[in-house]
DNA sequence: GTCTATAGTCTGATAGAC
DNA sequence: GTCTATCAGACTATAGAC
């Protein structure tokens, strides 16, 4: 049986700066700030992770790693119970942004601290971020895009890819959440308080995303894209 | 008649931060890359412009203006035609999104850069940023809400706040365009060239957002939810 | 493994000549 | 208005004592 004990020093320097770049992005955040936050010294940062790049690359690593074995998982269990019959919609978008939303949940796994994070490094276009990610994700998209084109076999592909890039920034927002939503409105709804966040956000989204997903396909202007 | 003269320096500046800003962000963007990129002499931000702050709040300004006062002539527009009857919910999403999306094909007020910055900066938590936009955006807003508020008299507000900003979301990756989709996707999708991108974006962003918007209410799993 | 001390570089901002 | 020169401080990273 493993020892328990608190937190060592690597994963403490993670923690604070999972925190910090999600509130003050990669570049605004300095390893003073970091190593400050986790009381440790300056120096741990470059013994313990390297540098402050290999630093933000295991901040992800440690969290994405379980999230994309555990929708590969959801996935698999259901491909199986569905015998080779399509999935439907709902189960596929429930299992890939069902099961990230659940993360918010789930303080072993970062909580809504690291879904902030990853929803605003999404939208950072750098070559080093964007290498990544593409990495990082490429096996469990793949699987579930495929999932997509079976269960909506009337649906084009490329409508398909894109409405599931719409999918993702819609999420994206909603994991900031109020924080956000107070950028684009007073938020003066009665329904303010803190309790009813979550266990009702996840299905306000499911509805949004499935309206979304299976809604009437658009009519292009440019008559010749009948054809495509 | 204004005589025609090429961009003078202030305007050289800002258009140098702006493209910056949405490739690297505004901490990871020094004033000397910005002066350096502009080719203009390094003390002439501070001369112009005062402050980096003050300076990335010039960049928004002067195209946030111009957005919401098109958003506000287009809503009024559609609200004078209609004669006090509700409007389609087609209608004022396309006033709002569409206007917005409108602009990537408009070089005088920033294209694409400005959009793809804009929907980089909406995910920034921080609190200068946040009061900022906050400021800029809350009167467009709330008419807007308002307008949807009519058009869906069956829907709770509530929601319709929300679908809101999940459509906030889905824009603004659908702004950061092919780039942030590579991230989820090899993008291997046939039709990738470049022309037919924005004139079909728009069809596609508009058929999702509003199936989205009008998809069947979530079901609560607590019952007390109903009565509220 | 953890610390101090510091090297070497880059930052935003400004004073003052022209 | 535009320039050079420079300040004072923050930055990442590392060498070397313990």
């Amino acid at each position: 049986m493993a020892e328990v004990r608190s937190p060592d020093t690597r994963e403490r320097i993670l923690d604070a700066a999972e925190r910090l770049f999600m509130a003050h992005g990669y570049e605004g955040t300095s390893m003073r700030q970091i190593t400050g936050e986790a009381g440790v010294n300056l120096a741990a940062v470059n013994y313990h992770l390297g540098s402050k790049e290999a630093l933000v690359q295991e901040v992800f690593r440690r969290r994405l790693d379980w999230l994309n074995d555990e929708r590969m998982r959801v996935l698999n269990a259901m491909e199986a119970e569905a015998d080779g019959k399509p999935l439907k919609p709902s189960q596929i978008v429930d299992g890939f942004f069902g099961t990230l939303l659940r993360m918010a949940d789930d303080e072993r796994r970062g909580g809504i601290t690291f879904l902030r994070l990853l929803g605003r490094m999404l939208t950072d276009p750098s070559e080093f971020i964007r290498a990544f990610f593409a990495h990082e994700y490429s096996e469990v998209i793949d699987r579930y895009k495929e999932a997509l084109f079976k269960a909506l076999p009337d649906v084009p592909k490329a409508e398909i890819v894109w409405r599931f890039h719409f999918m993702l920034g819609a999420t994206s927002y909603a994991i900031a959440g109020t924080d956000a939503l107070r950028v684009v409105t007073d938020w003066q709804i009665e329904e303010a308080d803190a309790t009813d966040r979550l266990d009702r956000l996840v299905p306000r989204l499911m509805s949004f995303l499935l309206g979304g997903l299976r809604a009437p396909l658009p009519q292009f202007s440019d008559a010749e894209a009948v054809g495509k």
